[in-house]
DNA sequence: ATATTTTTTTAGACAAGCCTAAATTTTATA
DNA sequence: TATAAAATTTAGGCTTGTCTAAAAAAATAT
């Protein structure tokens, strides 16, 4: 049995090496989890004893087949209580990102099974991100970060990546939702911003903005 | 701030003093929260400096108003969570103590204030015990355990004190739940086991159920 | 009233998870 | 390629919450 701490590691290391493709430094990872480089040492050390994460000193670490089944299994709750709340208890899609980092943790396989049932079955969280089944599976639909599209491109918001409170809010604000139909009109090659038409209105989004919009291929 | 562990004290302090009515002991506690007194003379020394509870050495502790408060907050979550698993995601009235127990922790004012009113601001939990509302506040009624009733006696049960899964199956089997008549044909001299009516069934229960079941005066 | 038993507290230790400071290894630069 | 800078690890320490063993206080029995 994992402790807190260790699922929130686990959790992160399986993030930011984008689901086991590229290694994790440790102070990457200290500053996502807000500690110090001697404190994702130490933790390092303990999740690799338990073979859930792969270390090579000095060089980073990745998930194991293990770990990366129980990092999914705490990212499977996360989102179904996100959407819960927002489906549910009628949260805004800004506030429910810090109230799920908790639910995350609650032990009981039989809850998430209800919970599931409850929502009916969601595929996708309010962000957009896709929930894991059971046994950790993930549906995954082609998908490009917005700032890497050309001038001219249809198509429609698959997920926000980031889950930011005010970044989530602006987005709310311009309409810019999963699922939403989106043009791109044209770029400006100095700062890279986008102009952009969402719901028949166009808009004006930077770079920061337009890489956190995650859209069809 | 409380700790997972502060707050699990309180609980447990304010439950065995009866609402503050009485001191609590040592030895009580530690049997209670499954440790040994030690830790528990430890624990209470940080609540006594908190002014959460009252410490008077070899004599036992209580709640003060500042720890009561705190601990009803608690309580509250525990019964609307229940009151959730039970009405929303239908579990078992014997199922969901210990998933409780986990979701009472959940920091949120807001989460409880959404999850309360997606309820439809319940006053009792699935075991009958009333639901503190946002200030703390608690409305009791008029109640007594079945074991101190005269033979003779009609009512209806008010609510179930201990959360044991046994206890609750079997009393879901004899119909011995919140809300339900139920009246006192007989009690045995010897072992002062009573013979009941439930839902116009004659049964039989020892007194170690009947102490748990608590009726109208 | 004194001795024995029970309860509670104190003392000292340990694991988890964090920290700072120092040492080490890797990377970048001259 | 030698050296400086940056990243990482190690060493040692702190807090929380637990434990065992010993000491102290209270309750009980003789």
């Amino acid at each position: 049995m994992l402790s807190l701490a260790e699922e929130n590691y686990l959790k992160a290391i399986y993030h930011l090496s984008d689901d086991g493709a590229k290694d994790v430094l440790t102070n990457e990872l200290a500053d996502s989890m807000n500690t110090k480089a001697a404190s994702v040492t130490d933790m390092i050390k303990k999740l690799s004893a338990k073979e859930l994460i792969t270390y090579k000193k000095y060089y980073g670490v990745n998930v194991t087949a293990k770990g990366k089944g129980r990092a999914l299994q705490v990212i499977r709750k996360h989102r179904l209580w996100e959407t819960f709340l927002v489906q549910k208890l009628n949260f805004t899609w800004d506030e429910v990102h810090e109230i799920a980092e908790q639910l995350e943790h609650i032990r009981s396989p039989r809850l998430i099974e209800k919970l599931d049932e409850f929502l009916g079955f969601p595929t996708v969280d309010p962000h957009g991100d896709p929930i894991p089944d059971g046994k950790g599976k993930i549906k995954i639909k082609p998908q490009v970060p917005l700032d890497q599209v050309t001038e001219g491109y249809k198509g429609t918001i698959i997920a926000v990546k980031d889950s930011d409170s005010n970044l989530l809010k602006y987005l709310e604000k311009i309409g810019a939702m999963p699922g939403r139909k989106i043009q791109v009109i044209g770029k400006e090659p100095y700062d890279e911003s986008l102009e952009i038409i969402l719901e028949n209105q166009k808009v004006f989004v930077s770079k920061d903005v337009s890489k956190n919009i995650l859209v069809t291929e």
